[in-house]
RNA sequence: GCCGAGGUGGUGAAAUGGUAUACACGAGGGACUUAAAAUCCCUUGGAGGUAAUACUCCGUGUGGGUUCGAUCCCCACCCUCGGCACCA
């Protein structure tokens, strides 16, 4: 017999086999989804790591089909992506021609491996027939209401030009370059991913994933169950501006007048008056009477029918309010009886008799506006309506309201009604000796000029606006904070007035941006207290009651966790777990849940990606592309490079932008963001099923059939994004009735990265990556195969170890040269019950993915073959099925052409 | 800080309550060869010890515990790696 010669033999196998089809899915029998992440192509050419895990998996989809299972085991391209638009920016080969020479090397590097793929469904992300799809469903997603735009402080890469998603700026670090990560405002479609929060978390449940990643997609959606509380924010006055019946005319006088007054720091109250057909006024009344504080420091500014509303409410009122405004022009004044009804629609269904003295007696200083643009208004209806309340008139114009803002000084002082807090705690609200607001929020412009350190206050907020998120929590966690003076919080528990401050470690994107701090049992208000001198209350003490007891420490120790109440009016004495709901209860509180998953941000101002399928209209606003006219290709362009403005290169193919709008047909253009790299890869495990159709992007009854996925093997560093956002897109294509199952992936198992040797990544400019060609070509595609698999546990990182190669190698020397020994006659009890052990063995590491063992047995077995001086042909046969998933040319070819057989 | 995984020869690592270090690499010695490579055989945790490859003791991060028996189970601690990281 010749020596082993893995050249001679693998080559011939590879064409055998794709000849003969082996590994092409028939879509009939008992089915099997074998599926690997299918790379990006880079120019780098296939990494060893895309090796192991594609060997692992092809080790499974082979044992299957030895099993009789009809199993399809795909591949294809992730080809959108920044390095090949990097490297068309440098060079100027356009990313399809790079695609199509990098995805060329990747699959004749592939093949050379005798992987079990089907070829004949390669899927590539960047060809129009598959990217129709991918906008295909994001135009769903649009329908649904689950994709919009939104101004949104985003994570920007200066570096890259480029947007990223909270995911790909971890720490804030930038995922592609490394650089660090600032914010900026930019509208961004996003997809409300939020809004299926709960469904991907309890939809984990009854998955077969490894552990660590059902935690780690557990914390990254990070569900929270807790409570909002109102907390009532006291300053000088109470401004409230009550507009008119959902038709009337004011809609420039008070959202202008609103704007006016908040850009001075005045707080506004505009209650919600319901909208009925027929307006119920005394329910609006009643409306108002409950969420307006009437007090000494109260104006209302009223308009049409808020004006009647105004009217009623202050005549019922026991105290004086301090100023009521009210604009002339609307409202037939009243008879100078006051007992005369208002017209039109109105006088049917209410009662228009006012008690004028009581409205003169409550109303406080009596303002009229007077709109002397409006000439439908006759002059006179002010006069009469001075003549029934009194007071004085200004005359102000709607076009030019900055009259009327000019004679409004003296109504200056205003408050914010409430701040709402999100906790998790409501059973330390006791404790809660002080408030924090996100320098983001919105409190602090409304309330500015009633600060009286406003300019500490403005540098406070200013330098941590300019700070990118990593600044702001790298800065050894030491809290830092301005208080708000002047302004003060009422304890809705105690009654008490609490501070206000302003502080970095609440962020603004969370929850309500607002927090009640409670410094007794939180470790980051604790903090914070000690830093600033703030008063910490202890009101939970461990389960026995006695602090010292139970080793909690007296009041100026921290204590974090649940227990028994103390200090805490009626609860006292309670447990936290059952004070929980009573104490929101008695606040009015709300329970909430919240999340820290965020939406995602879904545009990128980049080249190389799918086209976001929308056209906006002046007046049609943001259109899908109708189906019919899908893919929206992509343009071709000269430059590549973003924009200074930060607009994608297609912003500047104005031939490309400028279209018509499907719905009216006018002037429009297109939407020049394209999606993330995460589109294309969110779906394309649907796509295998049936790759080539045109009328869908695949056949409902190949779905049923290969859906789900039975076993999906990965990196470790997708197990939060790419497996999240999938998820997710297949939960919601599950909604609308277009796949079968809401859960794409049955099982789900991770690689260990494979490292250079020395234990460090592998990198072009160390010059230490390992070319995959180079191993093939000195000891053959089993030897790598096999290699990989024995280097060590499947699921650990792992350094590269060229040396050990060659055990593998002279494994697979022995098992030739065995070969020679095989006898048809004659039996050995011995390697009977070795095979018999083997078989067992190496069956059960396959499902256990403890390949490394499994080849361990095989040497094992080797060994013991190579001390007896035969080895019967029946106990061959059974080795070498144990061998073909592992090292498959060498099987195959002792299988054939040495044993003869004829499959 | 929190969550998860882990710590065993010179190296990659086996063993999940019952002979610790399987399998492989490396190293040392030997056979074959004019020589080298390749291949094959032997040795290879540490210390002591013998004529001997007998025998003895120690040994799975550290310290305790449970058990007839612990790398494995329990408690405390140290260290490494991965994830999250001021999420109220």
């Amino acid at each position: 017999m010749k020596k082993y010669d893995p050249k001679s033999i693998e080559s011939k196998w590879q064409k055998s086999w794709e000849k003969a089809g082996i590994s092409r899915a028939k879509g009939r029998g008992k089915k099997w989804y074998s599926l690997i992440e299918f790379p990006y192509p880079s120019g780098e050419g296939l990494h060893v790591g895309h090796v192991r895990s594609n060997t692992a998996m092809d080790v499974v989809s082979r044992k299957r089909r030895m099993q009789g299972y009809d199993v399809l085991y795909p591949i294809g391209w992730d080809a959108f992506g920044l390095p090949t638009e990097n490297y068309a920016l440098r060079t100027g080969v356009s990313p399809e021609v790079a695609t199509k020479k990098n995805t060329d090397t990747f699959r004749r590097q592939l093949k050379a491996l005798g992987f079990s793929f089907d070829w004949s469904r390669e899927v590539d992300t960047t060809d129009p027939s598959y990217y129709k799809w991918t906008q295909w469903m994001f135009l769903q997603f649009f329908k649904k209401g689950l994709a919009y735009k939104a101004a949104m402080p985003i994570n920007w890469c200066p570096k890259d030009k480029i947007g990223l998603a909270n995911e790909e700026a971890a720490g804030g670090v930038c995922d592609r370059c490394g650089g660090p990560v600032e914010k900026r405002m930019k509208e961004q479609w996003m997809l409300r991913i939020t809004a299926y929060a709960d469904k991907l978390l309890e939809g984990l449940g009854a998955l077969d994933y490894i552990p660590q990643a059902k935690v780690q997609q557990e914390n990254w959606i990070g569900r929270s169950e807790g409570a909002e509380i109102d907390f009532e924010v006291k300053t000088k006055a109470n401004y409230v501006l009550l507009h008119g019946y959902k038709g009337a005319p004011d809609k420039n006088f008070l959202p202008w007048l609103r704007r006016e007054l908040v850009a001075r720091g005045r707080s506004v109250q505009v209650p919600a008056l319901p909208e009925t057909d027929a307006p119920d006024i005394l329910r609006q009344v009643a409306h108002v009477e409950e969420t307006v504080r009437f007090d000494e420091q109260t104006v209302i500014v009223a308009h049409s029918l808020g004006s009647v509303v105004a009217l009623k409410a202050i005549e019922r009122l026991e105290r004086p309010i301090k100023k009521l405004v009210l604009a002339a022009g609307f409202m037939t004044p009243p008879s100078k009886r006051g007992e005369e009804s208002i017209r039109r629609n109105y006088e049917k269904t209410f009662d228009w008799r006012f008690d004028v003295e009581a409205i003169r007696r409550n109303a406080g200083e009596v303002v009229i506006l007077r709109d002397t643009s409006d000439k439908n208004i006759p002059a006179a209806e002010a006069d009469k309506l001075q003549t029934v309340f009194g007071g004085r008139i200004v005359d102000f114009t709607a076009k030019e309201p900055h009259i009327c803002g000019n004679q409004e000084p003296e109504v200056l002082a205003a408050s914010l009604d409430t701040l709402t807090v999100f906790t998790t705690r409501p059973d330390t609200l006791f404790g809660a000796t002080y408030m924090v607001v996100a320098p983001e929020h919105q409190l602090i412009s409304h309330l500015l000029p009633l600060i009286s350190n406003v300019r500490e206050v403005e540098r406070y907020v200013a330098a941590a606006k300019a700070k990118s998120e990593a600044e702001r929590t790298a800065e050894d966690k030491k809290k830092t904070g301005v208080a708000l003076l002047g302004v003060r919080a009422v304890n809705p528990a105690t009654g008490e007035d609490i501070p206000v401050w302003v502080a970095d470690y609440v962020l603004g994107g969370y929850g309500t941006g607002a927090i009640m701090a409670v410094p007794a049992h939180d470790a980051r208000d604790f903090a914070f207290a000690h830093a600033y001198d703030l008063p910490i209350r202890k009101v939970v003490t461990g389960p026995s009651g006695d602090h010292e007891a139970d080793h909690v420490g007296g009041p100026d120790v921290l204590y974090d966790g649940e227990g028994i109440l103390v200090d805490s009016g009626r609860f006292t004495g309670m447990y936290s777990e059952k004070a929980k709901p009573e104490i929101v209860k008695d606040v009015r509180g709300r329970a909430r849940v919240q999340y820290r998953l965020r939406d995602w941000v879904f545009s990128r101002q980049r080249y190389w990606g799918e086209p976001i399928p929308l056209v906006n209209c002046e007046k049609c606003g943001w259109v899908p592309v109708p189906e019919k006219d899908l893919p929206v290709t992509l343009p071709k362009v000269k430059n590549y490079e973003p924009r200074d403005d930060g607009q994608s290169p297609l912003a500047s193919v104005e031939s490309w932008v400028r279209t018509k709008c499907p719905t009216c047909k006018g002037p429009a253009r297109r939407e020049t963001d394209t999606m993330p790299n995460w589109a294309g890869s969110s779906w394309y495990f649907l796509r295998y099923t049936d790759p080539k159709n045109k009328k869908a992007f695949a056949d409902p009854k190949k779905l049923k059939y290969f859906m789900p996925v039975d076993w999906y093997n990965g990196g470790m560093e997708h197990t939060v994004l790419h497996l999240l956002y999938s998820r997710f897109w297949n939960h919601f294509l599950y909604d609308i009735g277009v796949v079968p199952a809401p859960e794409p992936y049955r099982k789900r198992t991770s690689h260990g990265m494979v490292l250079a040797e020395g234990g460090v990544k592998m990198s072009k400019s160390k010059g230490n990556v390992i070319n995959p060609d180079d191993i093939v070509k000195q000891y053959g595609a089993d030897t790598l195969r096999l290699y990989e698999m024995f280097m060590g546990p499947f699921d650990q990182t792992i350094a590269w170890d060229t040396r050990n190669i060659v055990g593998v190698y002279r494994f697979l020397e022995r098992v030739w040269k065995t070969a020679e020994s095989v006898s048809a006659r004659g039996s050995d009890k011995d390697l009977e019950a070795a095979v018999t052990r083997l078989v067992k063995k190496a069956g059960e590491d396959i499902e256990t993915m403890s390949f490394n063992t499994a080849l361990s047995a095989m040497m094992i077995f080797i060994n013991e073959c190579a001390a007896k001086s035969a080895v019967p042909l029946s106990v061959w046969k059974r080795f070498l099925l144990v061998l073909a998933p592992f090292a498959p040319h060498i099987a195959e070819e002792l299988w054939r052409e040495v044993l003869g057989n004829k499959k």
